[in-house]
DNA sequence: CAAATTACAAATATTGAAACTTGTCACTTG
DNA sequence: CAAGTGACAAGTTTCAATATTTGTAATTTG
């Protein structure tokens, strides 16, 4: 790692720790430059705005979500119940992080909500990991489908209420209720 | 209609003018007297409180949502294609509110957010109306459903990135995407 | 006496001057 | 000369004083 990128890593870390300590509102680039001993004018020379910045610091969390699942994509067998298995995975996940924190919660769905094209790339690979899956079911007979790419963003529209942020905060999702949402949703892909 | 009940009319009257004209940050108990040449004291007669007069205006408009409805509902005939039915129209009432009048349609979507009994009550209001087609479909043959009240709760959560105002506001749904779902779910619902 | 009013306390919102934040640029340093 | 700085303009936020709004109660009116 060159000292660019060293530097460019400790700017990203630091902004995480004051999104962490004081949430995004009370953010900003003097802070975070002052709590690594340097000018603020510095972290401009590797962002080229704050926005830029914190673009970067929500496609690092959003990764943390969607990495975890490309296991249940890439295992092999019945891909009904590894899609049942993905969906479940992605609620647990939404679900634990509010309920561990809250607040860390709250504020990086408030910095994602800022990056509309990092959270398009994000929704973009949750689909294509779905689609996935549904190819798999294709090619076994399993599923019906025809366009796994269209039914992929179809299943994702279907689950909102139980992986948006604002739903799974406002109102911790029913798992149970959650379940027979995406049994409903696979019955459809399995019948003609 | 007796004296206090018109005044009570008027003056919910005189808030929804208010709430069109000026939204609903800037509408205020004060203003709402004025415009019907009454101290605001008076207002407090014929309500509780503001938020008494601002659930009792945003029940109306949640009325005029699902009413209209209730001719579906009623309907004779296959139930599947009364549910389509049923969805189509939902989804579409939303989103011709939504772009007639976006400011207005924000407007009552905050005043009944802050009224969350009056919401669940529409919801149940909804639910109630799916639940029946769904008892009409189980009765007829047509769906395998066990509970329907449980399943219409279901359907009304696969569906809420279709109805819902957040999303329904911030990108209009694609129909086509609605329909799509809405099939996968009653293909669901039909098999066994 | 039901309907409405005036007058008031407590909570909330507005406002404009001062302070802070973002972003740039010419300049310094190892 | 790549990495970093200090100083600054333009835009935004904060804060405390001021004003408005909510809700109540004692009083008036048709």
């Amino acid at each position: 790692m060159d000292a660019a990128t060293d530097t460019r890593e400790r700017i990203i870390q630091a902004a995480e720790d004051s999104l962490r300590r004081f949430g995004s509102e009370k953010t900003n680039v003097v802070d975070v430059a002052r709590a690594l001993g340097m000018s603020h004018a510095n972290v401009y020379r590797h962002f080229r705005s704050k926005a830029d910045l914190l673009d970067t610091v929500a496609a690092r969390w959003l990764h943390m979500i969607s990495d975890p699942l490309t296991e249940i994509v890439e295992a092999k067998g019945d891909a009904a119940g590894r899609l049942q298995r993905w969906f479940r995975a992605l609620f647990d996940t939404k679900r634990r992080m509010v309920r561990n924190d809250p607040e860390l919660f709250a504020t990086y769905h408030r910095v994602a909500e800022a990056s509309r094209s990092v959270v398009a790339a994000h929704i973009a690979e949750l689909e294509g990991q779905i689609a996935h899956i549904l190819r798999d079911g294709v090619a076994a007979g399993t599923f019906v489908t025809v366009d796994p790419s269209r039914t992929a963003s179809v299943l994702f529209a279907a689950t909102t209420a139980f992986h948006h942020p604002h739903f799974v905060m406002a109102r911790a999702p029913d798992p149970g209720e959650a379940d027979a949402v995406v049994d409903l949703l696979i019955r459809g892909l399995k019948s003609s």
